[in-house]
DNA sequence: TATTGTTATACTCTATAACTATA
DNA sequence: TATAGTTATAGAGTATAACAATA
């Protein structure tokens, strides 16, 4: 794609824009129904759980959030009882994070509620179009990651 | 789409980070070369060029940031020079913004690093597989802006 | 010395409520 | 009274540097 249909498409001003309304209506919906956690929470909670007994490196780099950062939304997560920190049995300073049953309610408690924002973001959409631009989305992750530099 | 292949997709967890990288990598290069703004000034700003004259309400609304969001950055854009606020003639509490020379190059200057981004981002997708991501990036985001309530 | 995690710090963004000015 | 914009305030995220502990 040229420049001048890049510059007419602004796909990058698109991505965040999209993200951040994503973001923004799940803050709504989690206040509305008291669930006491941030988007962002709870995508590190979601990755707990899809990988128990991960350190806190690990999931820095999956979730794309610097260390301090990580430190600081674990700290909520375990002071909620969602979370568990566990000094590795040989190297002490490596610490494994594990989901507690908590955690895994927590987790379910919001789903219903996730579920229908993606259903109602993607309504009007056909399941192929959907699965073509998810392959795009997954491709543009795929690029900025290399160009992405975090503290991890 | 059923749940089950929504809940695989993630389409709204993906949608969130890839904003997020964009965002963070636009930050990254911004500051490597020393220009002022943050990517989400360079938004603002990018509107009020589109439109010059608007209302800093229309600014909002185009912007899908509140009311004292759209406060704050205008405030700094017009400390550094780049846009100006005048009032109405008839209607005294309703202010125009308009862009300056000095706004206009700063957009002209950060648009070679920009564009690289967003060119970086899309390799490897084609031009057709992008136009229908956009198309659906497109009608997600009027899906979600009648979900979205912010104080405009 | 390199790695993992924590602490400190500063700034921006977000979000809500309450306020002023004005039509 | 409704609208446009500002102010106040609090919380969360982001980013960098510096530090401690440990392999």
């Amino acid at each position: 794609m040229d420049n001048k249909d890049l510059l007419k498409s602004r796909i990058g001003m698109k991505l965040v824009r999209v993200g951040k309304m994503t973001r923004a209506i799940a803050t709504q919906r989690f206040t509305k129904e008291n669930f006491p956690l941030t988007p962002e929470q709870y995508t590190v909670l979601t990755a707990i759980l899809d990988h128990d007994g991960l350190y806190q490196r690990q999931i820095s780099a999956i979730t794309l959030k610097d260390r301090p950062n990580i430190t600081r939304i674990i700290n909520i997560l375990e002071k909620m009882g969602f979370v568990t920190r566990t000094s590795d049995v040989n190297k002490r300073k490596i610490i494994k994070i594990n989901i507690t049953k908590k955690g895994k309610d927590a987790y379910n408690q919001a789903l219903p509620t996730v579920l229908e924002l993606w259903q109602e973001s993607v309504e009007g959409v056909s399941d192929e179009e959907l699965q073509s631009c998810l392959k795009v989305l997954n491709k543009i992750k795929v690029n900025l990651e290399e160009k992405l530099n975090i503290q991890i």
